[in-house]
DNA sequence: TTGTACGCGTTATCAC
DNA sequence: GTGATAACGCGTACAA
């Protein structure tokens, strides 16, 4: 391996001359300048990525959390990431925690001791103590989380509030009254609270009274979804439209009523959440909210070199457009 | 930062002792161990890894470069990675090629200046200058690819000829004369071939003709299975099944014949390739071959890791079991 | 068994 | 504008 020594030497310069002129830190003479690019491009040298962190404490790679790599949401958002990373030259550390709490806090700490320049935190869930051991480390983070917005952190999510709002209402609009409600447990926190009172909301303007049996829970695999329709089928009261924490667990909830022998969306209409991949290509294709999730992935990344190059960022909560797409998975009046 | 001298002066010994209890390099008295150890703790030290790596010459990085985060494909083999990886300490160098060569070469030698301690490459279609590349570095390597068997050097996959063989039997054995087979052409390679070669045999065995109209190929989205089952159709070769050459284009292709009014299986079968997620979750559900993506993951790391131990390995191609699932979307005798 | 001192490849701080 | 040289945090011959 050619390193900086063998530059400066056949390049007849010191180390320090070389380092300038790699770095651009100062003023050389042009046709030094010259002589040295010369030797850098005749012997292939690249630096040491390794030794030049170890000075500057600083590394050209961003720590990604995610909870579960396989997942739909995750790969799109690693797409947003890695593409503006390669942008400004970041390379990503990719870690997965299987949304288990002690795993995203072991981490948060090898991040640390790998001198990262920036973490991207996303969980299923945070908890007080990941939020201490990131910030601790003074070092640049952006969070994507369900319950992100209840710490005083840089986070970037949709108003889910108001999507889960719009969803119901637009349910209505087209005619269903019964609608039950599938959530994802693991998710049993503010966000999923936020979903659920827009749910809430748009019932109560519309005088449509809560039924308990129509509310379920569970985590947001597929098998869950098919598992709590079941539930739902058992106890008799058939909804006309079911809306679900995410559009695996929407699918799920299909495959049950297809299962069942009732028609989707002749008997019942299923709305999901996210607009993954998967909404669009299923059939009957699906009428979710879609999510940017590649720009959230994109903006993440945006947000972390910003605090890197100390460059004014606004606020410290970025809620992205999200959009209600019509697909078939819903009956329309 | 606590460093490995704060450790040295608070034991009162010299850090070299230190550095021999953490790595256990040479013997060290119980005693001074024992220290050592309690202020360790007492100061929540943890090496370097960088400094570590810049004198070793080896870090716990595992480089992967793969074509496409979002693919399915992909979020599950960097599952295994991921996994497998954990268990000795490794950690994800993550790189997105996009399936272009020139940016897979970039990535090998960004991978190699950091000096991770081996590349898992996985690639639609290799070329020499890759395999030339990354081998030259003299870094453990395993490569994922199509065509990886052209060369000499270590690989998983499953033995695609035989998989391909036996799913075209498959249909034949059902009923199916008129079988449509869809390439992808990013991997007009070595593999692709070996898949056709494999419905190839099968025909021929079965005294069955190759009919050209009835071969496509494109790349490997539900896209492109979309738009390649649609100029069948165009042809007025209406076939009895179709044979994609992965789960996404067979997707494509189910939703492009139901677009045309027909139904799978009744008027046209599909079989898939892979057993990606999606290809149990969408409705009929594929009948496909099924790779074991998880564990090609997790043995690729395997490998590396027993590379860079310098432990015997078998072969250097490694071929994974592959298994024919049944499920709606074929119709059967 | 333990400590000293050097080197890994860079950047940064000085002098010149 | 240029060149020594000290750091960065660690592993390891070599001495002791």
């Amino acid at each position: 391996m050619v390193t900086i020594k063998d530059v400066a030497k056949k390049a007849g310069v010191s180390i320090s001359t070389v380092s300038r002129v790699i770095n651009n830190s100062k003023p050389v003479s042009n046709e030094i300048r010259q002589r040295v690019l010369k030797v850098i491009k005749e012997t292939g040298y690249v630096p040491n990525p390794l030794a030049r962190s170890l000075v500057t404490k600083k590394s050209q790679l961003i720590g990604v959390i995610v909870p579960d790599i396989s997942d739909f949401f995750m790969g799109e958002l690693l797409n947003g990431i890695e593409e503006v990373g390669k942008i400004y030259d970041y390379d990503i550390l990719l870690c997965n925690s299987y949304g288990e709490p002690d795993e995203e806090l072991k981490y948060i700490n090898l991040l640390k001791s790998k001198q990262v320049a920036g973490i991207i935190f996303v969980s299923w869930k945070m908890e007080k103590r990941h939020v201490e051991a990131i910030e601790s480390g003074n070092i640049p983070a952006v969070y994507i989380s369900k319950n992100a917005k209840d710490f005083d952190i840089y986070s970037v999510s949709i108003d889910n509030f108001k999507a889960s709002y719009e969803m119901t209402k637009y349910l209505i609009e087209n005619g269903h009254k019964k609608i039950a409600f599938i959530k994802s447990s693991v998710q049993d926190s503010i966000m999923d609270s936020d979903r659920f009172k827009g749910y809430k909301k748009a019932l109560e303007e519309n005088n449509i009274k809560l039924e308990e049996t129509l509310i379920k829970e569970g985590d947001s695999t597929s098998e869950s979804g098919h598992y709590l329709m079941n539930e739902i089928f058992e106890f008799k009261n058939i909804p006309d439209a079911v809306f679900a924490a995410n559009d695996e667990v929407a699918v799920g909830v299909i495959n049950c009523i297809l299962d069942n022998g009732y028609k989707v969306p002749e008997d019942i209409s299923v709305a999901g959440f996210n607009d993954i991949k998967l909404a669009s290509l299923y059939r009957p294709s699906l009428t979710t909210i879609k999510q940017p999730i590649y720009d959230m992935g994109a903006v993440s990344i945006r947000m972390i070199v910003k605090m890197i190059n100390e460059e004014e960022i606004g606020d410290k909560n970025i809620y992205l457009p999200y959009k209600l797409i019509e697909r078939q998975s819903v009956s329309k009046k």
